[in-house]
DNA sequence: GGGATTGTTGGATGATCGTCCAACGGTAGG
DNA sequence: CCTACCGTTGGACGATCATCCAACAATCCC
């Protein structure tokens, strides 16, 4: 399984609607806000202490990138989640901000 | 059906992730990008030129209220909805504004 | 009062969603 | 090779959701 097994929307053709719907939920929104410190997370990651089961996250972490909020980099067994601030800064300006703050 | 029957949630109680969801579908969040011109908008208003049933507006209208994203005022048989801005860039700065602008 | 306007309520329906589970597939390390 | 680890896939299930329809209620105007 490699990173092109995980593609990502041109950040073109992401609605509005679409980002609010994938955040709209209170798991993918605390994801959002860890990713927001730029860095890449494995998403095996101590972080989620969500007690959800791993292919719910892996519905999760799904959901977040076909709507355009995050890559995933596969490394070996391991695969790391990023959002793509710079892009989404340029689409949706403050929208990210306002986000994660607080 | 006076004003008191749509009873409005406090700001502070008010939750980031139920404003998200509360946007995050096509015609909820078209009505708050009208709504955020600051007027208040009766619902009957043309404005709205979705072609769904006047039950589903309601519907519409109730979930917005009930997230804390407007509130209703009835005046004799007509009704006027309201984004509470204020409130809302006091809770959640700048996200009105990223979700409004563009 | 009678009819037209404005909007809500309740129920029904089909779709989507969040979750779990079992099974599978690469990958790394002994 | 064999086992442990990381994560996905497919199916199943209950809950929520967006929508429509019919019926109702309140208000306004002639």
């Amino acid at each position: 399984m490699a990173s092109d097994d995980f593609p990502v929307p041109d950040m073109s053709d992401v609605a509005l609607v679409d980002v609010l719907r994938a955040v709209g939920d209170p798991i993918r929104l605390s994801i959002v806000r860890v990713l927001a410190d730029g860095r890449p997370h494995p998403k095996c990651s101590e972080e989620w202490g969500f007690g959800v089961h791993k292919s719910t996250m892996t519905h999760h972490f799904r959901t977040l990138r076909k709507a355009g909020l995050t890559q995933t980099t596969v490394t070996g067994r391991t695969h790391t989640v990023e959002l793509r601030r710079a892009e989404l800064d340029a689409r949706f300006p403050g929208l990210i901000d306002a986000i994660t703050s607080g």
